[in-house]
DNA sequence: AGGGCAAGCGGACTGTCAGTCCGGTTATGG
DNA sequence: CCATAACCGGACTGACAGTCCGCTTGCCCT
């Protein structure tokens, strides 16, 4: 990272107050009512700052979610059982799915947002494409018969927004978590079928 | 129906106009590429007119996929084994997914905008609600122990427009719907619970 | 047949927004 | 303290959703 001149302080300023607003506004308005005119005026900066930062409007919303994700991806590969390495895969896949119901809990405004932003091009998205990877990884380590793949984009569906938003309204990240194990569970507890 | 004064012709002719240049731009352009403008142009009748109908662009959208899935809509009401009434629950749970699949692999271009356009609000869109009231009756007689409501978001979540490309488009509809199948076998043959 | 009229039509108009561009500003290394 | 490259900001453009209202036309009644 130091090949290169290091970040000016002001752009990683405005970095910060940028992510932050979207932030704000998307959870106050929702992503069909923030415009970027809006959060370059509630960071404090001009439109034309945000636009070189992040691209475009997708940019970032998915910049958004990715560090707000990054923690989660570091304790998958190199932390602790049961979300890191050394536990079994079924332990592992239940304690990540739990993360995952826990985070999308916390965030989903952001979380409707970048549904909506990369709508386009789901399943290519850099974050799901990872957590699409880890689950498929994990799904097909436990069940080398089953076609993980699948599985991996029907547990990965069940964090849509609008469904995460239901589930969780009546009963809390909690309920949200249950019920996506139970799913993982009825999977992995499938009748074998001949490799 | 005789109530009101029967719809005027042109107005048949014009709404027929609009929804089939709507589908045709939809599938040549895609959901973000398509305007209303360039709708009414097709259908060669006046933006006014396109709204009048409609409402909005989602309202159009929204139409278009009602239309395409009346007729699935009465087979499964009213219809012969193994979509309708007269056979078991599992059995009509497998053919329904199978028909949805179909429906959802012939008409991908227009699933995918009807998952934009819903998107605020896609578990409340009626066409939706349908579906997944009549999934959720079907899982609740087969397996009254388990939380339908949640299984039946489960199933539906797969026919999300872009897995469904990416599904059939490396083994068309049959595998979409052999996939979907297993997994509600998966839900369906799932350990018991206590009730 | 044809007159009256509501239903229907269409396109000009408005307000908003994503994304571009470039002249001015400022942090940083020497 | 200077040179300079990175950065900033907001005016500008083009496109689009949705509104509005004066004009047209199919339909019903006599």
């Amino acid at each position: 990272m130091s090949e290169q001149r290091r970040e000016r302080a002001d752009a990683v300023r405005n970095r910060r107050a940028i992510l932050h607003a979207a932030e704000t506004l998307l959870a106050a308005h929702g992503f069909e009512h923030v415009s970027l005119d809006k959060v370059a005026a509630a960071a404090g900066v001009g439109k034309g700052t945000v636009f070189r930062r992040f691209g475009d409007r997708n940019g970032l919303i998915r910049a958004l979610l990715e560090e707000r994700a990054e923690a989660l991806g570091e304790a998958v590969v190199s932390g602790p059982a049961p979300l890191g390495p050394s536990a079994p895969p079924g332990v592992r896949l239940a304690a990540f799915l739990d993360a995952l119901a826990d985070l999308a809990a916390r965030n989903v405004a952001m979380l409707a947002a970048h549904d909506r932003a990369c709508a386009e091009d789901r399943l290519n998205d850099p974050t799901y494409v990872r957590w699409h990877r880890h689950v498929t990884t994990l799904i097909g380590e436990a069940r080398p018969d089953l076609d993980a793949e699948f599985y991996g984009h029907s547990l990965l569906a069940l964090f849509d927004a609008a469904l995460v938003k239901r589930i969780t309204a009546g009963g809390g990240a909690a309920c949200l978590s249950a019920s996506v194990c139970e799913l993982a569970d009825a999977i992995l507890r499938s009748p074998r079928r001949s490799v």
